[in-house]
DNA sequence: AAATGTTAGGTTATAATATAACAAATTGGC
DNA sequence: GCCAATTTGTTATATTATAACCTAACATTT
């Protein structure tokens, strides 16, 4: 019954994976993206792009600052402000509005909003790009006449491997 | 081609209605719930819940302390949120996470999380309320291994007048 | 009326998140 | 090297949100 519309960016993974390699992955396709497209991912926003990969959950501008302090660097907020906008601008990160935190996108090829699954007890988020659920959300905005620009789309609630824990603790 | 599933909780209204009657109306169905529900709408939640309707837009919980200063009370912060929660709790108001503020809710009658149209110009907002986007989205969760418990979908764009207006000017 | 429980609100302080404004340094193109 | 543009540093402060503890109001039982 799942359309066929929706293209998985980032699914829940078991603990067990192995996330050294989604970071390798990431930064890799970070660089090549930001040479094709003339951005400039300076050692600065590099090494934010990265701090936020390390973190399995979605990271707060202050944490990341906290990382940055243990690197030696004495970064101020302004300067991860900077960073995030950047690294968001370019689709390499994407902040969650229901958190105040950010999370690193497999996918930062094109400019986009994916909609993000959260889970609120192991904080693991799954990113999908589901054209069906925007292009309802686009008939519903030419309904009301409004001209869509950007949508921020957060499902909380528990991943698969919570739930389960859930319910034997129960 | 918009679908029948979607309940318009409330639109783009041009700026020459009478919001008065907006804020009468709403202020009679929370009174209503509250007493169904046995949900205490004491003085000061009734009086935040009436500045969050008399603002047109969506309003933050400092700028709703301030209009209570004007009043004469001498409310702190916690007091603003507090009421904030009941009043979000009881769906009477909802927070919109990409605005840091709080919208009135024209159909408060359950629990409900909607979607949200957010024109950046003029600041309204229109809330639908669609079940054929809940349940793609249902969907997406069932073949992540996800169980939702609430979401937050929120489209940010321009209104069919202030549209207008950037094509006029430009 | 006194004791008790419950809910709401008051008060103080501070935590957490984010940005303005300006100075200095670095980079890339010439 | 020099200019112009971009990036980063620095200081200060704005904005948003909550912790922790206390008091008031009211209802129920004794």
């Amino acid at each position: 019954m799942t359309s066929q519309t929706a293209s998985v960016i980032s699914r829940f993974l078991p603990s067990t994976h192995d996330h050294s390699v989604c970071i390798e992955t990431a930064m890799e396709r970070a660089v090549a993206i930001c040479d094709l497209q003339g951005l400039r991912l300076t050692p600065i926003r590099r090494r934010v792009l990265e701090l936020i990969w390390r973190s399995h959950a979605p990271i707060g501008a202050y944490a990341i600052l906290e990382q940055l302090a243990r690197d030696g660097r004495k970064a101020m907020p302004p300067t991860v402000y900077r960073a995030l906008e950047f690294l968001s601008s370019a689709s390499l990160v994407h902040r969650l509005d229901s958190l105040n935190a950010y999370i690193g996108c497999g996918d930062p090829s094109e400019a986009h909003s994916g909609q993000f699954f959260i889970c609120h007890k192991c904080e693991s988020v799954a990113e999908i790009h589901d054209t069906a659920t925007t292009g309802l959300l686009a008939g519903q905005a030419k309904t009301l006449g409004f001209h869509i620009e950007g949508s921020h789309i957060e499902i909380s609630g528990l991943c698969n491997c919570c739930e389960k824990k859930e319910s034997l603790s129960g």
